[in-house]
DNA sequence: ATAAACCTTAGAGCACACACTAAGGTCAAG
DNA sequence: CTTGACCTTAGTGTGTGCTCTAAGGTTTAT
C-alpha cells in the first residue's frame, strides 16, 4: 500500500507520516522499487495502535517508550507499563488542576464586569488586573 | 531601576524581560546613557498587571489585547473586555474537558494492570491499545 | 506523448514562552 | 587600574506535532 492511501484509510496526512518515520514511531515495511513506501498491514496495526495511544493521552516520545516496551515484551515488566500509565495520568491531573484555577479565576472576574456598552474605563476586569494582588490564592 | 533589579524584585529573568519588550508587552520608560534599561514604578505596575493576567491563565498575546484596551480605555467597551474574558474561559474549559477525557482512559488503562514484576507479555495496557478501537467512546 | 496525480527529499515555518550563547561595552569597589 | 558584576545586541535552541515549500522523479490514463 502506498502512503497515500495509507493515509486516508488512518485519517491522517501523508506528511504526518513521514513525520513518524523520521522520528521512529513507524517506518514502511518496505520500499518500491522507484523508491515509494510500501506500507503492510503489520504497520497498519502499529499506526492503529500510535492513534490508540495519541487518543488516550500519550504523546509521542511517550509513544516510542511504548513501542519499545511492545516490541521487546520480555524485557519489560507489567510495572513499568502502569508506571508510565499511572505517571501520566498525575500529569494530567496537575494540569487539570492547574486549568481548573484558570477557569474559576475567569469565571470570577467575569462576573465582576458589567459587560456594558460603555467606555471600559472603570472595567472591573481591568481594575482587578490593575489593583489585587493574588487574585488565585 | 536597572532590569536586574527590576527582575528580581518581580521574581523573573531578565531575558523575560527582555522577550516582553521584543514582543511589545513592556518597554523600560527610558534609558541611561549608556544604554541600559530604566525601569520606573510605572513599568512596575504595568509588569504586574502582566503577571496577575497570566495568572488567571492569559496568553501573552492575549495580554497584548488587554494592555492595548487598558491603554485606551475610552475607545472600548466593558463588552469587549468581558467577552475576551469568557472566550478565554471556554477554550480553558474545552481543554479540560478533553484532559479529562485522557485522565478517565489512563484510570481504565490503568486499572487493568497488575502491575506485577512479570514480563509484560500480556499486559493488559498494551494488548487493549493493540487491539480495542473506540476507547475513548 | 503528455497531463494529472502521485511520490521523493531536505528544510523552513508555526505557535508558545522563554533560556542560553557569543562577543562585546559599562560601572563600582578595592 | 583591574576585576567582576552587570549591561547590550542579535541570534540560536528547546519541546510539541505537525504543515508547507521547493525542486524534482514516477505512474497511470488518455
Ligand atoms: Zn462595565
Ligand atoms: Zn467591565
Ligand atoms: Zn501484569
Ligand atoms: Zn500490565
Amino acid at each position: 500500500m502506498k502512503i497515500g492511501e495509507f493515509a486516508s484509510q488512518l485519517g491522517v496526512s501523508t506528511d504526518t507520516l513521514r513525520y513518524y518515520e523520521k522520528h521512529a514511531l513507524l517506518t514502511a515495511t518496505s520500499r518500491t522499487q522507484s523508491g515509494y513506501r510500501d506500507y503492510s498491514q503489520t504497520d497498519l496495526k502499529q499506526m492503529k495502535f500510535i492513534l490508540r495511544a495519541k487518543n488516550v493521552g500519550f504523546s509521542l516520545s511517550e509513544i516510542k517508550e511504548l513501542l519499545q516496551i511492545k516490541f521487546h515484551k520480555q524485557q519489560h515488566s507489567c510495572h513499568e507499563v502502569k508506571n508510565l500509565t499511572l505517571q501520566k495520568r498525575d500529569l494530567v491531573a496537575v494540569r487539570i488542576a492547574e486549568l481548573t484555577r484558570f477557569h474559576q479565576s475567569l469565571s470570577v472576574l467575569a462576573d465582576k464586569c458589567c459587560g456594558g456598552e460603555e467606555p471600559a474605563d472603570n472595567c472591573s476586569i481591568l481594575t482587578t488586573l490593575e489593583d489585587i494582588d493574588g487574585l488565585t490564592q
